[in-house]
RNA sequence: GGCCCCGUAGCUCAGCUGGAUAGAGCGUCGACCUUCUAAGUCGAAUGUCGCAGGUUCGAAUCCUGCCGGGGUCGCCA
């Protein structure tokens, strides 16, 4: 239920009706048509760019157009009235009535409204992705709330949402790990391991596992070969690890259904799919064996003119091709992926999107290449980046590394602020857009800090109902009184703002997920908030405005139906973005 | 050097995939409030939308070329 749907193919039908009189031409494009709300508030409720679209394959000039549309539009069900301004703009008001409609749908069923405003289908949405090989620091935290919020628009947008995090276990990343591990359990059984040797994970998050290994084994890995150990040691510094994220990601509300092994790829239940993906690239004749030019930019110290296995990415717009076998024979991190996003298209997503630090950024278009070769081109990828995160106390920078392996971690975080104040900064900014994060500002309590903001408008409404009950203590104001209730009551120009931006929230939603934002989710939400706090604050000086009026319970009876939805749509909006929707601050 | 992102008010950022006079918060300035609808309210000023071209009825938005900042540049993940 979106105005600005309805009424677009209400003009289309008006449109329509013209060429069928004749009055304009056959066959115009009529998608480049859109009722969409005017910049200015003061223009009306709806406004279209039909007649400047249409001018020209209609031979004649917008203006014109303008006014030849406007007359049957305004005959069109629920319009009060019709203008043109501007350059071809066609604006129109509506009657009370469409706002009521708007209204009762909210009231009836909340958990309804704006659901399924955009999208079908399968979306898979991989994020975190974080190494196994330590704690989940800030910058990750932010991909992981970028990405589960994402996932939840898309849902709540109407798409089969899976959410999946990519467990990379397999490359010589996870053997440092295992070694750490090793030496920690060493230390465990009394040794003096001195200085962690570099090239070494130093964190203490390792210590435990040593202890648990020492518990376990005894000395029974110390008679042991490394390959022997190695595999123990290093199962066991994952697994630990890996418990240790899922509990970060569950401090600030994140859970995925699937956890995808890397090393099950090459060595899981269905046998080798690296190797079986090479296959069937090969017999495409998009893998083949060839010489690579140099890199370039800065020189690479053990670079070797090597004949290797390559996968043919410039078939599919990447600069070069990509390798898919190390020097020793193993594969590459990329080939690897690339029989994941093939396990993924196999698993019945061909909408992917992946959610990755900036850093990553020189391996999109190798990642699409691979999509495109790996689907035949019937999947499709979306990789969102999210950029750096700089975190501040009072504007200071804090220092991010105080000795190496000891750095300020997401959960550190969570547990000064709160996951609320996380979650909602980490959305209030584009993703690609580098990100300030105040630790000191995000728990203020006040205007410039856009959760307490909207958190504020939404336990004012609450607080709204407490005092309705208050002042009519026999009076139920339940949600059929409230479905009843007289819009056309409503009518200061606060109000109306406010029923507009209710009108929007479908909108908001359908466009947040088409772009995969979830920021504009969140800006919305700030937008509704600022709206309700401009009118509770006018009922500060205009007593008459305020929304319990002992002397006019229909009037409080409107205005409460105003005040819930606007309650409703915000919880919903917070629930998209995992953020809490409290009914009283304290 | 190649590729990718960013450049909008003094600061931090939005700008609804091409629309009307480019917006918000902070800061600044000026009032109001000293209370009860709880952690202020209202108003004002402020812009070569990095620069230069192009596309068209119309560009902050799309294309090209520059300038500035960041990221990245076989076998790391």
């Amino acid at each position: 239920m979106n105005i600005f749907d309805i009424y677009e193919q209400r003009l289309k039908t008006v449109l329509e009706g013209l060429v069928a009189a004749g009055a304009m031409p056959q066959g115009l494009d009529l998608s480049r048509v859109v009722v969409e709300p005017p910049r200015d508030m003061s223009h009306g409720d709806l406004a279209t760019n039909a007649a400047m679209v249409l001018a020209k394959e209609a031979k004649t000039n917008p203006r014109a157009l303008a006014a030849l549309i406007a007359g049957p539009l305004a005959e069109v069900e629920g319009v009060a009235s019709v203008e043109t301004a501007g350059p071809g703009f066609i604006n129109i008001r509506l009657k009370p009535d469409v706002y009521l409609d708007v209204l009762k749908n909210i009231i009836n069923d909340p958990q309804a409204y704006g659901r399924g405003a955009a999208g079908r289908g399968a979306v898979n949405v991989e994020y975190v992705s974080a190494n196994p090989t330590g704690p989940m620091h800030v910058g990750h935290g932010r991909g992981a709330v970028f990405g589960d919020a994402l996932a939840s628009l898309l849902a709540f947008a109407g798409h089969d949402v899976t959410r999946e995090y990519y467990i990379n276990d397999a490359g010589a990343q996870v053997d440092v790990l295992g070694r750490s591990a090793y030496l920690r359990y060493r230390e465990a059984l009394g040794e003096d391991i001195g200085e962690i040797p570099a090239g070494l994970y130093p964190g203490d998050y390792l210590v435990p596992v040593g202890k648990a290994l020492a518990e376990a084994h005894g000395q029974a890995l110390r008679q042991m070969p490394e390959e022997a150990w190695l595999p123990i040691a290093r199962d066991a510094a994952i697994d630990a690890m890996m418990e240790m994220i899922r509990g970060d990601l569950a401090a600030i509300g994140i859970s995925h259904e699937v956890f995808f092994s890397e090393r099950s790829l090459s060595r899981g239940a269905d046998g080798d799919q690296i190797g079986a993906t090479i296959a069937d690239l090969r017999s495409r004749d998009l893998v083949y064996e060839g010489r690579l030019p140099p890199p370039k930019g800065q020189p690479v110290e053990d670079w070797e003119d090597r004949e290797q296995t390559l996968f043919r990415a410039t078939a599919f717009g990447d600069d070069v091709d990509r390798p898919l076998l190390k020097s020793d024979g193993s594969y590459t991190y990329f080939a690897a992926d690339i029989a994941y996003h093939r396990s993924k298209y196999q698993r019945g997503f061909a909408s992917m999107i992946d959610v990755w630090g900036a850093d990553h950024g020189g391996y999109v278009k190798r990642m699409n290449a691979a999509v495109a070769a790996v689907t035949g081109g019937k999947g499709k990828l979306d990789v969102k980046l999210c950029q750096l995160v700089r975190l501040l106390r009072d504007g200071e920078q804090v220092k991010m590394s105080k000795r190496s392996g000891d750095f300020v971690t997401l959960r550190d975080v969570i547990d000064e602020v709160g996951s609320d104040p996380v979650r909602f900064m980490m959305l209030f900014r584009k993703n690609d857009a580098t990100l300030d994060f105040d630790l000191a500002k995000v728990v203020e309590q006040s205007r410039d800090n856009a959760v307490f903001y909207v958190q504020y408008a939404h336990a004012r409404c609450a607080s709204v109902f407490r005092q309705a009950g208050e002042a009519f203590p026999g009076r139920s104001f339940d949600q059929a009184a409230l479905a009843s209730a007289s819009v056309s009551a409503l009518s200061d120009v606060a109000e109306v703002d406010l029923l507009r931006w209710l009108a929007q929230y479908p909108r908001v939603i359908a466009a947040a997920a088409a772009a995969h934002e979830p920021h504009r989710v969140a800006f919305y939400l700030y937008d509704l908030a600022s709206a309700f706090h401009s009118l509770w604050n006018r009922g500060r000086d205009a007593v008459a405005l305020r929304f319990v009026n002992q002397e006019n319970p229909e009037l409080t009876q409107a205005r409460l139906a105003l005040v819930d939805s606007v309650r409703s749509v915000l919880a919903s909006g917070l629930g998209v973005l995992g953020v809490g929707a409290p009914e009283e601050m304290r």
